[in-house]
DNA sequence: GAATTTCAGACCATTTTATTCGATAAATAT
DNA sequence: ATATTTATCGAATAAAATGGTCTGAAATTC
């Protein structure tokens, strides 16, 4: 081989992962994934059995990406209270680009597919431990008083799942970031300790 | 009718419009602009005859804009060079924004509509009128230098036709625009009186 | 040069899709 | 009221598109 067979299965993905975005899974064809992969459609389903299967590939790419940079952005902050406050924003902000992942954890149309309960599953507990690691940093340096920071921690990831739904729906995006910010502060002027 | 019916067609329009706009020709279906429009599909072929037929309307009705917009943007200048100059960056601008008008006047897959022929060649001709007054304007007031208007009118536009290409293929627009305003003062100080 | 990987092209079954056709409900006119 | 025209829609259909399979042939590796 050439190349190795992982950097073509590599290139389908990220190509395939531009056409999903562009135009969703439906209206996205495999002759297109072919064409625009420079490859025959048949030659395509040598690396994936099928489109959901490519599809699938490409929205656990992108969940691990915004795992792996959520974790970036919050070892940068050294106190939690920019920890907590860079989870959220980060999160809503990246959650914006990534297309595919978010259609994927949102749309009905797609809900039938095993595999996104899967990954829905993973990313939440990712998501949940983080945020407790959070706060239980900030509960030892006593910058916030919680009494159960597991408890707390599913809260507030559930309540910015709820977030995400105007901010999604709603165009009328920038808004939401304001009304954000001030949740934000309401929060932490409720939690961090005086 | 509670609603005229040129309304409802006019709904129509403006709603496919932006599907169109989104997915292009093929990927959008009679289903998605009935929906859109709150309407069942088989209503919709009660405004048009085809898919092709509002394709036509959508298509022509953004060539109007553009023709309209065009000429008002010009008017509002009173000498010859702003008017030249006007012409030339408000038409790529423009043309960005009307997307179906644009795929339409190059995509190869649409080419077969006979209708994309007519508005083709009554845009171009429009275009090119317009061109030749400024020109000939510009030379009766002694601002252009040039042996026959008609003929350069012609030749601007047709260069223009050629700029567009690299502008739509390439997504690094922006770059474009500034060569596009060193290209103008060249032309124009190969052009203008002095 | 045999085995394996990579791929294109024809092909098929199923699904989508544009379009047609009554049926029916409003709206309007008589 | 009743007839007539206008507007809407669900269901049916025929054609096209699409996901996926199969065959076999280059290319590559062993």
């Amino acid at each position: 081989m050439v190349v190795l067979k992982d950097q073509v299965r590599d290139d389908i993905i990220n190509v395939a992962a531009k056409i999903f975005t562009r135009f969703g899974y439906k209206k996205t064809t495999m002759e297109e994934i072919a064409m625009a992969s420079r490859k025959g459609k048949s030659s395509i389903y040598y690396y994936f059995s099928s489109k959901e299967d490519i599809f699938r590939a490409v929205v656990e790419k992108e969940a691990e990406e915004l795992r792996k940079d959520l974790k970036v952005a919050i070892n940068e902050m050294d106190n939690p209270i920019s920890q907590l406050k860079n989870f959220i924003l980060f999160r809503i902000q990246k959650l914006k680009t990534l297309n595919n992942f978010h259609a994927a954890l949102k749309s009905d149309h797609l809900a039938h597919f095993e595999f996104i309960e899967n990954i829905r599953k993973e990313y939440d507990r990712d998501e949940i431990e983080l945020v407790t690691r959070i706060l239980k940093i900030g509960v030892e340096k006593e910058k916030f008083v919680i009494d159960d920071p597991d408890l707390a921690a599913v809260a507030l990831v559930t309540a910015l799942k709820g977030l995400e739904i105007p901010l999604f729906i709603n165009k009328k995006h920038g808004r939401i970031e304001d009304r954000l910010e001030n949740l934000i502060q309401f929060l932490f002027y409720g939690l961090i300790k005086r």
